[in-house]
DNA sequence: AGCTAATTAACAATCATTGTTATAATATAA
DNA sequence: TTATATTATAACAATGATTGTTAATTAGCT
């Protein structure tokens, strides 16, 4: 995602006005690694400003994918993840027991493709993702047990 | 998947029923490599015995997949796809025009391994799960510019 | 300050999937 | 083969994430 200032300018050039509720959307976005839900946005957004709607951070997030300014990951825990990490070629680590998600910088090109060309007939590769599951740092730490304690 | 005799075998010892629906189910599934969705299923079981329920059709799918006999999977198309492919590895090829899921054989344990272990710090890997997205042959003959006609 | 197009909030709607429950069907043993 | 216990089914309601609708509000410009 570029600079909330190069934000604005993008919004302002394009007949999109500033407002606050964007504003703060563009501040949670910005520089975040969580991977967070909407509805977590949405927390975060009400509590800077006060008021927002769901609706609102939905349509601005859209909008933002639509401007290549963040992407939209479904690692299929139920609901999408806002990444603004569009600049840097990544994949995603997922906890199963916590649901985070973590980036993870993988270089598969090379191997992938001599493999995917022997196996694959036609097929027009657009892009590759990976997603590996497992237990991050924190939920190897608390110890697998833990998963199932309320 | 196991075949048709021994799921009922597994059935059986499970104290579960033999029912028409789950039998027609059953077929459906079997040596299936469409990735159908619950929805495609209910479709052609219904064809086959005239009466199910979508409900039953669900809970069948998720009970075969607790008795891992299929895996239920999310290429992020909105639907859950459902795969009798569990005794290969595989991953998938998902096209980003008609939505069609077809398998790959991919071993990327290697130099994913290798790569992974430099950058990740602590994870433990339960499993590794690669998409491509990209146009299938059938796409691809007609041209992307289909893609826009209505 | 006033105009106008764009935006918001509130609310309803959608779609995939799951919960509830009364009825029906299977397995098994008399 | 019929009765019985138990599991499964169908119908329907409910859920949760996301999108559609619209009347009221606001940003950006004059
Ligand atoms: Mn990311
Ligand atoms: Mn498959
Ligand atoms: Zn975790
Ligand atoms: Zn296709």
């Amino acid at each position: 995602m570029n600079s909330i200032s190069n934000l604005v300018d993008i919004y302002r050039l394009t007949n999109r006005k500033i407002t606050p509720q964007r504003l703060a959307i563009f501040n949670v976005l910005d520089s975040n690694t969580d991977h967070p839900t909407a509805e977590e946005i949405y927390e975060q957004v009400k509590s800077q400003i006060g008021n927002v709607s769901l609706k609102t951070v939905y349509q601005t997030l859209n909008e933002l994918e639509s401007l290549n300014q963040i992407q939209i990951i479904d690692v299929g825990t139920g609901t999408s993840r806002y990444d603004p990490n569009v600049n840097q070629l990544h994949h995603h680590l997922v906890c199963q027991n916590c649901s985070k998600v973590k980036d993870i910088e993988l270089d598969i090109s090379g191997e992938m493709l001599k493999a995917f060309s022997q196996n694959s007939g036609e097929f027009k590769i657009d892009r590759v993702e990976v997603v590996i599951r497992g237990l991050c740092e924190v939920c190897l730490g608390k110890g697998s047990s833990k998963q199932s304690e309320l």
